[in-house]
DNA sequence: GTCTATAGAAGGATAGAC
DNA sequence: GTCTATCCTTCTATAGAC
């Protein structure tokens, strides 16, 4: 810092680590993959290496543990979630852009079971990513409660139903059927349960 | 068989076999255990050898593999399923016991993380444990199919439902809220928010 | 930053004596 | 049926040359 004026720490990797920033990218794609298919028990740095076409030293000097690789890929997802909790709109819109977001999760099976398998190991205090999906869970049903709060206010919930329940079954439901999917992608259609979902708690606006 | 006067294969374990079958139980219980905490990755046979209070090569002479010891624990366990099916009566009764049936599993917390990361490693087609899984799902979507077609016959439910929605969508809520309650089990009630669904579904029965 | 080599521990499974 | 000893493989992680 003092008297450098050629530091640029500030702005985040300078030339050198461009390439770097790449390859961490690509790892952490490979590891989406494998710890999808094997959990993070399962993997293994070696798999996960010639997932991404290095060898496993390499592939160690860019993260020093599976613990690490796991914790900065959820970091890199996490952003995602995010945004979709902040960006959208209230009341309805909300919920019908989480549907819309776990509809576009088709194309993905790998991020389904990923997401499937993840949160169950991780639900053992002693898992690397337990306490990253504890928080997950808070916040998601913090938000949803929100939500559905919202549409109490507006009249649009039938009676009978609790904001904070119906966030946590709403949750629920979109876990539990993504896991079905995975197991029967033709019987079990995730977004379109899901409104069914949605429909049989709403009552219509009629504006 | 033939001339064999001693036989007795059709009334099961003879006398010296007696003991390996209160140890294999013994086994299959200390199993339960493991694979909750791990999964079927995450679990060694040393691990499991402790747990059961004897040496790893003795475990495997009783098992020969650690598939063989996941298949014949779920096996033990998919007998108490299919008694909740069979035995039910019918209608919202059926419901009802199933949610019972869940609501029992507060004070069995291993046997809740058992199914949910077992269920989840599962989904991939080369676990052991997928071809058991798939067709318990398929089996249990068709019973719950059944009797939501039943109730939906005797007018109980709330129009604009399907049958075969709501046995995918139970199923989803009943693994989805256990999975949260793992997480937070002061925060989900299980039991109590299953039976807050099937209230927004079923109409009052007004005989 | 990348490679080869390899340590050191733990994994599943087997052989053979008792 | 149970034990000790052990094989072979794979795992994570380190050391040091380039």
């Amino acid at each position: 810092m003092l008297g450098d004026v050629t530091s640029e720490n500030s702005r985040g990797p300078r030339g050198p680590y461009a390439k770097s920033a790449q390859l961490r990218k690509e790892i952490l794609d490979a590891c989406v993959t494998v710890f999808a298919d094997n959990g993070f028990h399962g993997s293994t740095m070696s798999a996960i290496a010639q997932r991404a076409g290095i060898g496993q030293t390499r592939l160690l000097h860019h993260f020093a543990s599976k613990a690490e690789l796991l914790t900065a890929m959820l970091a890199s997802h996490e952003q995602r979630m995010a945004e979709i909790i902040e960006s959208t709109g209230s009341g309805e819109d909300a919920l019908r852009a989480h549907v819309r977001e776990v509809g576009r999760n088709r194309e993905r099976r790998d991020l389904v079971q990923l997401h499937s398998i993840i949160s169950a190991e991780a639900a053992v205090a002693a898992h690397p990513a337990h306490e990253v999906y504890r928080t997950r869970y808070d916040q998601l049903r913090l938000h949803l409660t929100g939500v559905f709060a919202e549409l109490r206010g507006a009249g649009r919930l039938k009676v009978g139903t609790r904001p904070d329940i119906l966030a946590s079954q709403f949750i629920a439901m979109m876990d539990g059927l993504q896991l079905q999917w995975l197991y029967s992608p033709t019987t079990v259609d995730v977004a379109d349960h899901l409104d069914a979902f949605l429909s049989t708690l709403l009552i219509d606006d009629a504006d």
